[in-house]
RNA sequence: GGGAGCUUAGCUCAGUUGGGAGAGCAACUGCCCUACAAGCAGUGGGUCACAGGUUCGAGCCCUGUAGCUCCCACCA
């Protein structure tokens, strides 16, 4: 082995290895319980980032820690087509080449669509094999692949047929700029400084005026009647009267409606139905016409009259100051406000009343609240289940249908002799009513999450009944961010209970953003991303995985700094040269199984910590507490292993006795074998690479068992008696570092102790890390000579003779200091021991253990005491 | 308007069934003792935001307050 950790050494090599070996196939076997984790298809619009890097790590860590336990480990790779988000970019990549969709044509633009996703999907899919990902490459499927085409055609026209899908004219959101409709969830808001316009609408006779204020008088020309409140005296003669509408000169209503809240600014509200989701609906209760007034691209219409082909703004502008010339405009106000914009190309968005399919929610939405409320699905951490329930609850009917051409075209042909509308889940070239060959497609597409929606079974190959979707559907456990738990994790909920009559996954890992040092969010706008290909390249995938999952608790951001990174490459380099260490030491050994000898003291222990790491990571798996996993590996693989145990063990390793050197040799062999098996799935190349450089490992560590907990090694009394000997050479290096001297000057040492034979069992070990040359067992104070310092353990007191260094007084305040602490202690523990009530109710173990600290402490005190006197 | 999260060492954060406050980084001291200076040993540093409450016992549970962040709805 290389003496430095140079993950590019072996990274690439490995993972190719592991691909060749089909490591990653998951092939239905009916003596393993299935496990089965669907990627979330990353966007093809670019590559991966720091998100995507933290969530496909969880991912990979659950997938393998399974894999390593004997399930039959699915996870489930692909790409989503992204819809708008590509299709902005392909617009965006076109119009600098002077061309525009129009110019192309649909089919010219789709031919460049696939050719962006054959250039971005594979440049996705090289990104997640750097990282490591164990995913099952055999069945990487696209959203649009012919399987996932065949199951949204099912999906659709079952719904159809159902009446859960329906068309119809509705008010939606409308991205003027990518000029498409868009659902509720695609709308982001912002708030922003506009103006609260006042106009008067006067009656018809002139004598009367009602003053209305709105945002966007440009609306103007489609209010088909102005509302007040029915039990408003200001205005409730004039509700049945009309108004004239200013600059057009046309009469509307005035209607009486609760909508208008006579608190709010003057009372009286324009009522523009086609353009105003709240206005549509008084619209609806007042039948009043609905009148459009603007066009897809956001500029204004032939109704607009004079302002027609202005731009929404232009003419605000324009109308605004005729309104004043008109003396009609009576007051403009400042007013922040949240406005809509659309999530993709950010353009403020225009409720507008259009024809669209929609899905109905109602419905749907029950069963899915209800899977989360008996637990079928449970969401980790649980408080995200609130956010859910809140969005399930107040769910709108879904607009699924998209003025776009990269997608899945809706299946639905109409007729242009008899009109008949045909949904069908093949292409129709006949029409199934009068026979006429006179058919068109319907131009729209869907809205992307309408597939990604139908991942959990699409991807299996639903809608038959396919060997795989019986084995590995429902899915265990899917990870994703917060940020899209309505897009998609509510829609594969509903759609995977209607479609399947089964949940689709029964745990949700929600995890949080990856933001920059700063907190920000990384965007491209701020240009403050980290591409996790240049981190990889300069510090490998594994300590970027760890960096990602060290201190991560679920649900919550987490920060990118490289100072993390890097201290996860110096926790890789350390297993590395622990790695390299135990294959050195171990090479003229004899390697037997650790049950073979009669263990030391301290090969129990770093056992018996072993134990308890596998028992800890385990458990902190199964809730999908990735961070705690991490952080007890590295607590145990640093401190305990390398810090204690291998620097226990070289004496023993060089020795004299053969015996005890293979002994050492087979414990250093075993930890580090199941160490190696517990980090595996957090950091697989490292592990791996040393792993096969163990003598009598044989192939890839990915595929072994994952360790399991051993009662019978957790040698409990063995392991607490050994903390004693840690804690002399602890006192003694204390001592040292306190008196100025240097590490390197052996020291003697005078023991007070009832502990002799656990001692001297381990003096070697004590004589190596104290820096002491000998170990005299004394009776008392005095025969360790003047000038010793004290340490007063519970494993004995043991005395540093240390010459010059010593300052009497130094050691008496010093003593004096410790006793303080003591005595603390002996307050507090006695303070417990008198509560009658802790006693009473406190766990008996516990008060025990409070019990036996107490006479503890009073042992040190009179020794500390004692100690004192003798100064 | 509704909801959620956060507030713990100088910084970034863990702390999940309530039982003596932790890590990394930074700081300070001393070390090349041949696995590792990407290292070793040692040290300092915290009224766990604030105020109440429940409890024998609260960083953890309840109520309230403040500051920060986010989500949803939305005021025409």
């Amino acid at each position: 082995m290389e003496k430095t950790y140079n993950p590019s050494d072996f990274e690439d090599r490995l993972y190719k290895e592991w691909e060749e070996k089909g490591c990653f196939k998951a092939v239905r076997d009916d003596d393993k319980v299935p496990f089965t984790v669907m990627m979330p298809p990353p966007n093809i619009t670019g590559q991966l980032h720091m998100g995507h890097a933290m969530d496909e790590t969880m991912q990979d860590a659950v997938t393998r820690f399974k894999r390593m336990q004997g399930y039959c480990a699915l996870w489930l790779p692909g790409t989503d087509h992204a819809s708008i988000a590509t299709e902005v970019k392909i617009v965006e990549q076109m119009k600098k080449e002077g061309l525009s969709k129009e110019s192309v044509g649909r089919e010219g633009f789709l031919k460049r669509a696939w050719e962006w996703k054959e250039k971005y999907a594979g440049r996705i899919v090289e990104q997640l094999k750097k990282l490591g990902s164990s995913c099952d490459w055999s069945r990487l499927t696209f959203t649009m692949d012919d399987k996932c085409s065949k199951a949204v055609r099912e999906v659709f026209v079952n719904l159809y047929n159902k009446k859960l899908i329906y068309r119809g004219n509705r008010i939606i959101n409308w991205c003027p700029e990518c000029k498409t409709a868009l659902s509720d969830a695609e709308v982001d808001y912002a708030e922003e400084n506009g103006f609260f316009w006042h106009i008067k609408y006067y009656t018809e006779d002139g004598k009367e005026a009602l003053e209305v204020a709105t945002t966007r008088p440009e609306t103007m020309f489609g209010d088909t009647a102005v509302a007040v409140n029915p039990s408003d005296k200001r205005y409730k003669h004039l509700i049945g009267k009309n108004v004239v509408l200013p600059v057009v000169n046309k009469p509307i209503p005035v209607v009486g409606d609760e909508h208008a809240d006579m608190e709010f600014g003057t009372g009286c509200v324009k009522i523009t139905p086609a353009h105003d989701p709240n206005d549509f609906e008084v619209g609806l209760r007042h039948n009043l016409p609905v009148v459009r007034v603007m066009n897809d691209d956001g500029t204004m219409n032939e109704l607009a009259g004079k302002y027609a082909g202005m731009d929404r703004y232009e003419c605000r502008k324009a109308l605004t100051e005729d309104l004043k010339a008109l003396g009609n405009l009576v007051g403009t106000e400042p007013h922040v406000h949240n406005v809509g914009h659309c999530y993709r190309c950010s353009a403020t968005v225009e409720p507008i009343v259009s024809r669209q399919w929609f899905v109905k929610m109602e419905g749907l939405a029950r069963p899915a609240i209800n899977a989360v409320i008996d637990k079928k699905i449970t969401f980790v951490p649980e408080r995200f289940a609130k956010i859910y329930y809140n969005w399930m609850e107040n769910v709108k009917d879904w607009c699924i249908s998209r003025q776009l051409w990269w997608g899945h075209r809706i299946p639905v042909w109409y007729c242009a002799d008899c009109g008949a509308e045909i949904c069908s889940k093949t292409d129709v070239s006949e029409c199934t009513r009068c026979g006429s060959r006179n058919l068109s497609q319907d131009e729209d597409v869907l809205d992307t999450w309408f597939s990604s929606a139908l991942w959990p079974f699409s991807t299996l190959g639903f809608p038959d009944d396919t060997s795989d979707l019986e084995y590995f559907y429902p899915g265990d456990v899917l990870v994703t961010g917060y940020d899209i738990i309505f897009f998609w994790v509510a829609r594969m909920i509903f759609s995977g209970l209607e479609h399947m009559r089964k949940v689709p996954f029964r745990d949700v890992l929600i995890h949080g953003l990856v933001r920059d040092e700063k907190g920000r969010k990384m965007s491209k706008s701020l240009g403050n991303g980290v591409d996790p290909l240049e981190v990889i390249s300069k510090y490998g995938a594994d300590s970027l995985r760890f960096s990602l999952l060290q201190g991560v608790a679920p649900g919550n951001d987490t920060r990118y700094s490289d100072a993390k990174v890097e201290s996860c490459r110096n926790f890789m380099n350390k297993i590395w040269n622990s790695g390299r260490f135990v294959i050195m030491s171990v090479a003229d050994r004899n390697i037997k199984p650790v049950s073979e000898f009669r263990l030391s003291s301290a090969d129990k222990w770093i056992i018996a910590r072993l134990q308890s790491a596998i028992r800890d990571v385990t458990l902190a798996m199964n809730k999908f507490e990735l961070g705690i996993a991490c952080q007890t590996m590295y607590d145990f693989m640093w401190s305990d292993f390398c810090d204690w145990y291998i620097e226990l063990v070289k004496p023993v390793l060089k020795g004299e006795d053969a015996v005890a050197a293979d002994r050492a040799a087979s414990v250093l062999v075993f930890v580090l074998e199941n160490a190696l098996k517990l980090l595996h799935p957090f950091i697989p190349f490292i592990t791996d690479e040393i792993y096969r450089n163990i003598p009598g490992t044989e192939g890839t560590i990915m595929t072994k068992e994952f360790p399991r907990y051993n009662s019978r090694h957790a040698y409990k009394k063995d392991a607490q008696a050994f903390e004693g000997v840690m804690d002399i050479i602890k006192a003694v290096r204390a001592a040292k570092t306190e008196l100025n001297c240097p590490p390197s000057r052996k020291v003697s040492l005078y023991i007070v102790t009832e502990n002799k034979r656990l001692i001297s069992a381990n003096c070697d070990s004590i004589l190596k890390l104290a820096g002491a040359k000998e170990i005299n067992y004394v009776q008392s104070a005095a025969d360790a000579g003047e000038n010793a310092v004290a340490k007063v353990l519970s494993s004995g007191t043991v005395y540093i003779p240390m010459g010059e260094l010593v300052d009497i007084e130094k050691e008496k305040a010093r003593l004096e200091g410790e006793l303080e602490k003591v005595m603390d202690e002996i307050r507090r523990a006695d303070g417990k021991l008198n509560n009658q009530g802790f006693i009473a109710k406190a766990p008996k173990k516990l008060v025990d253990d409070e019990r036996a600290k107490l006479n503890k402490y009073i042992e040190l005190r009179e020794k500390i005491l004692a100690q004192l006197k003798s100064l």
